[in-house]
DNA sequence: AACGCCGCCTGATCGC
DNA sequence: TGCGATCAGGCGGCGT
């Protein structure tokens, strides 16, 4: 499940790959996946404008673009949803399965965004990046943002920090990492944090979600070339560096086994209907 | 107005 | 073996 760390990755390898190339066509769209944009509304835009760069807000990727005036420079957006992935490929090959957009780049090159569940987004529409709140890597995110955030909150941190007008690109596999980073119960309410546990939890955060950036900035992506001998990436698929993600995880998705830390059995439970893991004796 | 809850989706897994 | 039920979850939208 893509959070933070990984539309980082992404978006720092799509910003390898994508500035310079030119959209051709928009040669398959999924009009659900585009909302509110229309495909229409997409086609009007793209078609003729550059990439030229690609970053990341939240768990937003944005898509800088320019066209010939008057359309100038404006911006796409995308959400990877739970299952999406963007790519380049070529031109010739079949689109996969679930594809939400395919956009026919110059040079017989494709860019996809494939998506098994289809909760993920492209689109013209930036609203969504307002609402967000700070960066978690960013100032600020700091113990004195959050103690006044969350003053007046009595619900549970672990879903406080799911919130992404709170905090922009934590989802629910970090903020169980850094729950127990910070040896902080999931359940614990979020005004009743003190100032020092509001601290350690900032430095949890920020932690977890760098390191999570550092192992998967190393592992290698499979790569082809193109006709021209470019070098097209293929983010997201499977390949053997992939799978080892799940021993990286001190508490998610661990139900039952023994805390790294203390030997203790992790627990599940479920807050607003998502899973949470976390050690009762090391998490108080 | 903060908060709970549903709907959107498909594929993996489970019980019968 | 086959098939229906259940679960997973980010987030927008709606009801209280």
């Amino acid at each position: 499940m893509p959070e933070l760390p990984e539309v980082e990755i992404l978006a720092r390898h799509l910003n390898q790959v994508l500035p310079g190339r030119t959209i051709a066509a928009v040669e398959f769209a999924r009009e659900r996946s585009l909302r509110p944009t229309t495909r229409r509304d997409l086609e009007t835009h793209l078609v003729a404008a550059q990439f030229k760069g690609v970053t990341r807000r939240g768990k937003y990727l944005l898509f800088d673009l320019e066209a010939s005036q008057p359309r100038g420079e404006f911006q796409a957006v995308g959400h990877l949803g739970m299952t999406g992935r963007m790519y380049l490929q070529p031109a010739r090959d079949p689109l996969p399965k679930h594809t939400a957009l395919a956009l026919r780049l110059n040079e017989g090159c494709r860019f996809v965004f494939a998506d098994t569940r289809y909760f993920g987004r492209f689109t013209l529409d930036g609203s969504a990046i307002q609402a967000l709140g700070p960066e978690p890597l960013g100032d600020g995110f700091c113990p004195e943002y959050l103690k006044a955030a969350l003053r007046r909150s009595t619900q549970a941190i672990k879903i406080r920090l799911l919130d992404q007008s709170l905090v922009a690109g934590v989802g629910n596999i970090y903020a169980s990492e850094a729950l127990f980073l910070a040896r902080i119960s999931p359940r614990t309410s979020a005004r009743r944090l003190n100032a020092a546990r509001l601290k350690s939890l900032v430095r949890a955060v920020r932690e977890v979600l760098r390191r999570a950036i550092q192992l998967g900035s190393t592992i290698p992506l499979a790569w082809d070339r193109d006709r021209n001998g470019d070098r097209l990436f293929y983010y997201g698929r499977e390949t053997e560096a992939d799978s080892p993600a799940a021993e990286r995880f001190k508490v998610y998705d661990r139900a039952g086994e023994p805390c790294r830390r203390c030997g203790h059995a992790i627990r599940r439970i479920v807050q607003a209907a998502r899973s949470t893991y976390y050690c009762s004796h090391c998490q108080k």
